[in-house]
RNA sequence: GCGCAGGUGGCGGAGCGGUCAAUCGCACUUGACUGUAAAUCAAGCGCCCUUGUGGCUACGCAGGUUCGAAUCCUGCCCUGCGCA
């Protein structure tokens, strides 16, 4: 993959808006799109599959006023999506965007998209391998497979998780794969891309709370649970629908019969609450984030940021 | 009223004489994150003290037995089920 040279010319600038869920990053962004002639590439790692509207909280036609989204629909929620994909295909919608004249305004609440396309780590060249993964799965325990990448690759041993079969899964994945080089020879290259405009939406833990389970109410009177029936009927598995998670997970459950109508709400609540709280761990760590109360404060930071003035 | 079962940390639920501030799950808090990220994973979680093979208060309430009790005995209060 090569690498467009960014050194000698002047970045182009692009607006990204994250935030936790439920925080109206989408309204957002579709205001901003229409003063600023922009165009929204989603940074969301749910919204990318077909037929999850409801319960990712997909924008929908009417709600976009004519502003043109990104990276929504792009992928059938049985296949398996992910950031090397998703970094691939949103920087060739935002070169689009760009070669049109207009501003690219990535918005999501997923942080390793967002950071996948702002700081632009380069990923090893290395697809997964869904049979060495299963494979590895059914081998045992996390410090079988610990013992293995230290074996295999002791440098990223040393750094990583030890208890987190994803991660260990995916080192061996990688080393596997590579037979010469090491970890160390393939650290991440940052290399951004564009010039980016950081906005985060603030909310008070209580405000959050409180639209959660607001819109937690309203999802299920529009039909959530249908549409999860509905992909349940097209083929997309009880076990698929808890790895996408939260609301899929758990309408799933109910639909088995393992939840009641009222322990659905309670644990869906306090579920996506949790997620709240974990977006914000990342992006309490992401530096150079102007975080904003109110619309009006973005509008001035973006028109700021476009004359070239901070 | 009688019989049986039971009252343990925010909740559920172990423990049934010592190694119990009390297994475990949930919730809560903090954090990690190099192609599944709404996923996956870690730490903390009675109170006090910076610390520790530290101090204090705790297993419905009040007493008792014992070197030692959440665990045994007595009384009381409360809850569920059964019989009246």
């Amino acid at each position: 993959m090569s690498r467009p040279l960014t050194k000698n010319h002047i970045k182009s600038r692009i607006i990204a808006i994250l935030g936790p869920t439920a925080s109206g990053k989408s309204a957002l962004a579709v205001c901003l799109g229409k003063q600023f002639n922009g165009e929204i590439i989603s940074a969301d790692s749910r919204q990318v599959y077909r037929g999850m509207d409801l319960g990712t909280g997909k924008i929908t036609k009417q709600e976009m006023t004519g502003v043109p989204h990104h990276m929504l629909d792009v992928v059938s929620p049985k296949t398996v999506f992910d950031v090397a994909r998703y970094q691939r295909m949103a920087h060739k919608a935002i070169k689009d965007i760009l070669k049109r004249g207009k501003l690219p305004i990535v918005c999501g609440g997923t942080g390793l998209y967002i950071k996948a396309i702002v700081e632009n780590p380069a990923y090893p060249e290395i697809k997964p391998d869904w049979k060495l993964r299963a494979h590895l799965s059914r081998l045992g325990g996390t410090s079988e497979l610990f013992a293995m990448l230290k074996k295999l690759d002791p440098a990223r041993a040393k750094m990583i998780d030890r208890h987190n079969p994803r991660r260990l899964v995916r080192a061996i994945e990688i080393i596997k794969h590579r037979v010469t080089s090491t970890w160390e020879s393939n650290s991440q290259v940052m290399d951004p891309l564009y010039d980016t405009l950081l906005i985060g939406v603030e909310k008070s833990p209580e405000e959050l709370k409180r639209t959660i389970f607001k819109r937690l109410r309203e999802r299920i009177k529009k039909g959530m649970i249908a549409e999860v029936k509905k992909l349940h009927a097209q083929g997309v598995s009880w076990k698929r629908m808890a790895e996408i998670g939260l609301e899929y997970k758990y309408v799933a459950l109910y639909l088995q019969g393992k939840l009641t109508k009222k322990e659905l709400v309670e644990t869906l609540n306090t579920k996506i609450w949790q997620y709240a709280r974990r977006q914000m761990t990342w992006f309490r760590k992401t530096k150079g984030i102007a975080w904003i109360a109110t619309p009006k404060q973005a509008e001035k930071l973006a028109q700021n940021f476009m004359r070239g003035v901070f």
